[in-house]
DNA sequence: CAATAGGGTTAGGGTTAG
DNA sequence: TCTAACCCTAACCCTATT
């Protein structure tokens, strides 16, 4: 009876993904109305998009190992940070007066200094957890998918991310739900309220106050 | 973030339902601050009581058919009246000085007499649709379900229901908008206000004024 | 501002086509 | 038999209205 069913091409995945690094996991809606996506989505439905992200999710390698879809619009035109270990970077939410997420490896706004610098590694499956916003946070398959799509990376990531994933977990920086890593809060204080300083290029700055939400402590 | 979506045990639905009956739909605030049902509904807001009830009432059997949800508070705390088809009966609402329902088949607060005695089930669907004080009317389902709720019916109840209920809006009895039933107002009077007498068992008694609203005409 | 009504959207279980 | 695509709807969100 209905319509044949309808496979998705590689650009719908790409412009899928691409819309869930700007505006979230679950924001199809949105994802489906800007301006960016809504033309090669445009056969798509916003519950469409939820199931196919769905599906890439559960399937091992639905975002990593399709050249196409990587190629097509990566690093479209978002910042993404240097390969810098020691950078920091500090996620605001524009769109409204309160962070949402945050990532830092050094200084400024951690409880306290870290014994140690983060790992690079460290430093990307946070930036993949932060950017995926999956409100109950990202299981391996889609933070390996994240960094595989933003960054150049050996054959055998996935070999590498596992057990890093695991340690994280294990010290308490991530932690683990069904198969789901989220980053760790910092349960001791739970009402704590901090206040965030943005540094812009220019020199000049803002402060905002700050959720207790989600942003990594350091170990 | 986002809680991962709580659904609604048998226990909170039939604190909501009897919420309902106790208070009116829509005024989900009460039924949440009645102490009665705070507990149980602790983790709802108004809003999600109100969202609810209007899953329960578009599910054709959101009520009727949830044996557990059922038995667990049927007939808990609330005075039901005998099944006798001649018994008048008379809801005040104690919580202010208005009545806000009011059922009788025979006597004292009608304005013209029956020229026979209303059936048993028309004296039902009325309660129903006075208890569930919904502001636009009930559906079938839901009239359905509140009878089915406070009564023992036969099992094809909805097979008899259907029928009375196309000859109540027939007769003029009810208003049948958009599959709401309404108890039909007289519309010739629309500004009369009526002066309620309420007679206790003791012998003593209370007149209350009455908005113009929901009563049942003699036929 | 607080509350409700009603339309709109999402999450998650389930089903179907290929 | 497997699974991407699709369906269903309870749960939740947004906004206008009062």
């Amino acid at each position: 009876m209905g319509a044949p069913k309808q496979k998705w091409t590689s650009e719908e995945e790409s412009a899928l993904k691409a819309g869930v690094v700007k505006h979230g996991a679950g924001k199809w809606r949105t994802i489906l109305k800007d301006p960016e996506f809504s033309a090669i989505l445009s056969s798509r439905s916003n519950v469409d998009l939820k199931d196919k992200w769905r599906n890439m999710s559960v399937t091992a390698n639905g975002w990593g190992s399709r050249e196409k879809a990587r190629l097509a619009l990566r690093r479209s035109q978002y910042i993404y940070r240097s390969d810098e270990d020691t950078s920091a970077s500090l996620e605001l939410d524009s769109d409204d007066e309160e962070v949402k997420s945050l990532t830092t490896s050094n200084g400024l706004l951690q409880i306290a200094a870290p014994k140690q610098p983060v790992s690079r590694l460290e430093n990307l499956i946070i930036e993949a957890i932060n950017s995926l916003k999956e409100p109950s946070g990202s299981n391996k398959s889609n933070i390996a998918m994240y960094i595989e799509d933003q960054y150049n990376t050996p054959p055998n990531f996935k070999r590498i991310l596992s057990p890093k994933l695991k340690a994280l977990a294990a010290s308490g920086k991530l932690i683990k739900v069904n198969r789901k890593y989220r980053i760790a809060p910092i349960a001791a204080f739970p009402q704590i309220l901090i206040h965030v300083m943005h540094l812009y290029a220019d020199g000049s700055w803002v402060t905002k106050k700050s959720e207790m939400g989600r942003w990594l402590m350091g170990d």
